[in-house]
DNA sequence: GGACATCCGTTACAGATGAAACTAATGCGG
DNA sequence: CCGCATTAGTTTCATCTGTAACGGATGTCC
């Protein structure tokens, strides 16, 4: 046993890669990315909620749609990872808001095309500039190099979270 | 209005920037790591349950104690973004299921020091390889250098975060 | 055109989460 | 010591989130 401790020969400790053995959260990549993610999620949902009473769920829904109006509950789920039971919430509080509208589909009575009002277009619009400047404080330390090495690695990680 | 259109003089458009008054959901860094973080997190989340009937505020909680035992219930909370209340739940969870021992401080009877018991320590040595390989998947497409890039990337984006 | 599988979106229910109230213990000022 | 503010940790309650069941609509296969 004594033995087996023994430093494995030439092999220099040099940052010391951490002890195989144990695990120092702090530098665990996936509790980063939650706890990172989390306190953005925080700071841009309380922004949100205080200046436009919405939800991320109701942003990310009127961000789609104002981008791709005329898409249908399910189109929206499948476009973020929301499941439809998120969707359908969201887009009865901006009905209920006045902020989008939900028309019959001619061909399929079961799906409602949804677009945003010009109530919800000028919310959205006010928001928009708002969004990016909080975003734009994230990477306010980044020169466009770093910012697109960020882009490219992210991709990475997306690419691969979606293999697990 | 149709002046207004025109396109700014010698300004070519390169890769389309993006409109200044629209936002793509996808490409939206807060949006992006929301969406990355849920998918990694559930993919964990998934693996600590079905094999050792954790929750994630519970791995953590191991995770700390492990490299620090002793700490407090107040001093894991403050080492993590968790509040006292969810340390508080997987600490109970914790100690029903024989993983984790508190003990009175001896100064101060409102706090209790916490340490894994020798199962939860076994427990935790099981899963220290299984993260680490879920972790290696994440980062698997990557070298050295982007690791490291990503490392670096990541602590400025944790630091603009904590001035949100 | 009728039985049956499938799809769209909502509702219902259960577990997770977070803020605030609470209990018990400590520290501190007089 | 005694009152009062503060701290540690738990409990309570309201809300959020996700899974499963559902009702109505479509389509399809014979």
């Amino acid at each position: 046993m004594s033995s087996a401790t023994t430093r494995r020969s030439s092999r220099r400790q040099e940052i010391r890669p951490e002890a195989d053995d144990q695990l120092r959260l702090e530098a665990f990549l996936p509790y980063r990315l939650a706890v990172l993610a989390n306190a953005v999620s925080r700071a841009f949902a309380r922004r949100y909620e205080d200046e436009f009473g919405l939800s991320i769920p109701e942003w990310r829904v009127m961000a789609l749609l104002a981008v791709s109006p005329g898409l249908t509950a399910t189109e929206v789920a499948e476009a973020t990872p929301m499941d439809k039971v998120a969707v359908s919430r969201a887009v009865r509080g901006l009905i209920e808001a006045g902020r989008l509208r939900a028309s019959a589909d001619k061909t399929d009575a079961r799906r409602q095309r949804l677009a945003l009002t010009p109530a919800g277009m000028a919310i959205y619009r006010r928001i928009v500039p708002l969004a990016r400047a909080l975003e734009a404080r994230l990477t306010a330390g980044m020169g466009t190099d770093e910012r697109e090495a960020l882009d490219r690695l992210l991709a990475q990680l997306e690419a691969a979270a979606r293999t697990l």
